[in-house]
DNA sequence: TTGTACGCGTTATCAG
DNA sequence: CTGATAACGCGTACAA
């Protein structure tokens, strides 16, 4: 049974096609009698907009691309929240497009949103090397959550300050020995240590780096490896570069007997739902997730109003929401 | 600066534009030498195929809409990933949509995914009503994953067996007091309370079903409404009716203080990711998410195949998986 | 308000 | 069997 078009409806409703068209994008030119008798002709009709034939067609740009780096990490569905409401109200259309924690996917997704026909790319978490990003932006405008490029627009935190803030939290409590589990080096992705690297420093202290990778279970791996060592050399304190890897060396903790933040405190980073909860609890950095999908989508917003802007970076301050996962050193013997 | 379409790859590879279609969709009735031929010019030009051009044209299926209830709950993840799976071997393109924990984005993601002309839609954990659904699939097929609604295609888990299994877990272990800890009353989500029901009858006990709402907070509060009653009287386990749901549990036990399972055991359903680290250590069901996904995604297929055969339900059995929420109920003075 | 070219591939039909 | 021509899918936008 064939579809209903405005063609169809036109023809109900003795009226032109791109009169159909102009009544439901109701743009000025139909008067309002037209338009509701237009409109009605179509509801009664059981009319469906196609939306693939509009966005074939129409010049103006209507359409986010956006990329989710993890549909397992809630901080990037916060994100999402911010940028789905700025899309609302600003009659965007979202085409949505998922990628792998480890980052395996961002090129093929990124590659699909543009064959997709997106008129702007919002990519949260992406781990792509900077310059495949910039390649990209010069063929689809991209704007960068959570990670700042050059030369892309970008809406990211201060990582360098909520990595002190963090840090810092923990020294005032008496640690010492406080290690830093970090995501794998890529672009982008290196101020929390850095953060953590200069708050140890300007503490006197050396900082103790383990490298894990983007999963809950090796972060547990490698915080294992950080709690066996023998109590006079083992870290008090673990700052985690996100709530995930934190919620690895919480169970490392577990599997080991040890209370937190009785024998090891731990801090993540991006105060994700799951870091809440009163029986995690976990002390983190907020980053605020939506307000920055909300920044990212204003700056979208932007560049497709002026496509020869320069690239604006937007950064935002995170805040450090203390729970119970951290508390005073205990007495070393 | 135009986009380079096939016209451009025809004009410059000196062949016509329906040829350059078919060299790409790798079509026979092309040359092999020709269609090397087409295919390095398209690629010399910096060609990028257009999805939306492509999907209006064409008459096959080819696409996919998916609908994910909720970014924040990691068995939509799972769900995603069977589907995504299958989509890849059998070619099809995905369209996402995204919902709201509490359904109320179900009927306009629909319609999102309806208008972007999809081909059938993939929907996991709807709300809506069987009514509206089964309206839907009238329109446009539909596949329902983890709920089954009568008259439409359905991948779901028997949740009356899943359902039995928590709780004559818990029953086993000594427990008489065992509340459930409930969704709200929608179509299609009464089979886990009904099998908890049933298990407690079978043990001649009277259920205890406290219905909450989707989302952790609230079931903490309701958990801790169950958990503050007067000791002798206070369940000693408490059955929720997903992991979200038992982690809010979780929350209200550490609020007052109890220790799980000392003083309560905690029983979820799904197996989430967020289950699993050794610090959370839910005991739950496994629903086995990823495989779902897959099961909705083959009837999908099967659907496009033949719009006429009869609706299915494939029906998946879930496991009980141990963890350390649960132990057995203590002693009572 | 309307006629109509246009956006860009796809596919059915036809010629070599 | 290789390839070309032209109609088609469904809205949109601009000139008239």
């Amino acid at each position: 049974m064939g579809t209903v078009t405005m063609e169809d409806i036109a023809r109900r409703a003795g009226v032109s096609r791109a009169l159909v068209s102009m009544a439901f994008r109701d743009v000025p030119g139909v008067s309002a009698a037209t338009r509701d008798h237009i409109l009605a002709t179509a509801d009664a009709m059981g009319y469906r907009f196609n939306r693939l034939a509009s966005r074939l067609a129409r010049k103006a740009a209507t359409t986010f691309g956006v990329f989710l780096l993890d549909l397992r990490q809630d901080v990037y569905a916060d994100m999402f929240d911010g940028i789905s409401a700025v899309a609302k109200t600003n009659d965007k259309h979202i085409v949505m497009a998922v990628g792998a924690s480890d980052g395996s996917l961002d090129a093929a997704a990124l590659e699909t949103l543009a064959q997709s026909q997106v008129d702007v790319v919002i990519a949260t978490g992406l781990l792509l090397p900077d310059a495949d990003v910039v390649a990209f932006n010069a063929q689809v405008p991209l704007v960068s959550v959570a990670r700042r490029v050059d030369g892309v627009d970008s809406a990211c935190t201060n990582n360098l300050r909520g990595a002190r803030l963090a840090t810092e939290h923990l020294l005032g409590l008496g640690h010492r020995r406080i290690a830093f589990l970090a995501n794998p080096q890529t672009d982008g992705y290196l101020d929390r240590r850095l953060g953590y690297l200069a708050a140890m420093g300007d503490a006197g202290l050396a900082g103790d780096v383990v490298v894990s990778r983007y999963s809950r279970q090796q972060a547990a791996v490698d915080a294992h490896g950080l709690l066996a060592r023998d109590p006079a050399n083992r870290p008090t304190a673990i700052f985690a570069h996100n709530d995930q890897a934190a919620l690895g060396a919480l169970d490392a903790a577990a599997e080991l007997g040890l209370g937190v933040p009785g024998d090891v405190s731990v801090v993540g980073y991006d105060n994700s739902q799951l870091s809440r909860g009163a029986s995690t609890n976990l002390t983190t950095v907020d980053l605020h997730g939506s307000d920055l999908g909300r920044d990212a989508a204003e700056l979208a917003l932007r560049r497709l109003a002026d496509s020869d802007a320069p690239p604006e970076t937007r950064t935002s301050t995170p805040s450090l929401v203390v729970r119970g996962t951290t508390g005073p050193v205990r007495e070393v013997g």
